[in-house]
DNA sequence: GTCCTAGTTTTGAATGATTCAAAACAATCG
DNA sequence: CGATTGTTTTGAATCATTCAAAACTAGGAC
């Protein structure tokens, strides 16, 4: 249950490092029931239990998630930053041009081969990161409606 | 010289259906000087000829040039949006995570089947987009200098 | 268990990139 | 050359995010 969660959340945050503060593990509750959550939802998803908490707390508390590594930030072109917790595997995600949607893609080992570029114009190159593009499940059922 | 080359741009801007205006030329020659200028390094580029130019023109201007397939808009994560050229061939893009300088990377031919992902999430791709991130040579010569 | 201190969060405000809306203007067609 | 529609200016607003100082609290020390 929900409950058996928090002390490992709490570990996990010690851990890397952090205070264990209701906030942060309630972030990480939000997070892990919204896998591609923004600053916004996250909100919204911590406020019923904890309703002083404020957005700069928010933001505040997933800045030191990043940097912590326990969290992933992605910032797909024309959405704000997005969330998640699946890290330590270079998975990459494919968002929908219509309402913002976003999925994990698995990275395709063997593939990995294939992202080193063929000119670097100069540049040491430490990451290569994909973004796919196209319609989810919804809206290419009813990209209208 | 610069004077030759406004005809074309006149041209490509009817071509693509719109009207060929100053500013919309001098943009267009403000991205041919500099590559993967923002929004604000247009203007700048922009103003010493069109001194009446507005911030909002340059925006509406990129946006019609963006829809008209006439440029490609870039949005590298932590960045304002960067605007190029280079449209037709699907280049992509190496971003310096010291300084924000942006390379072109050319598409390594061959490699294109590498990009297609192993799960889709039953979403459908129409794009595959990779963004490379490293040192420029310039951050990568001095990092703290 | 209580106190202290550094790390956190709240409160309040500011910034930067971008967009909206209405009025003034200008490129193109006839 | 005049009308029409697309474009730009002017002025203001929005959204995501960050800064700063004061109030607070988790976790180690005693």
């Amino acid at each position: 249950m929900t409950t058996t969660e928090m002390p490992d959340l709490r570990e996990s945050l010690r851990a890397a490092g952090l205070r264990a503060t209701e906030q942060r593990v309630a972030v990480l509750q939000a997070l892990s029931s919204q896998p591609h959550a923004d600053a916004a939802g996250v909100l919204a998803a911590v406020t019923p239990t904890l309703p002083d908490t404020s957005v700069q707390a928010v933001y505040g508390i997933l800045g030191a998630l990043t940097d912590a590594g326990l969290v992933r930030r992605i910032e797909p072109a024309g959405s704000p930053a997005r969330y998640e917790l699946r890290i330590g595997d270079n998975h990459h995600h494919i968002v929908c041009s219509n309402c913002g949607a976003i999925g994990d893609v698995d990275c395709a080992v063997g593939h990995a081969p294939c992202l080193t570029p063929s000119s670097t114009s100069g540049f040491t190159i430490t990451t290569a990161e994909v973004t796919y593009w196209g319609l989810c499940p919804d809206c290419a059922a009813g990209p209208v409606a």
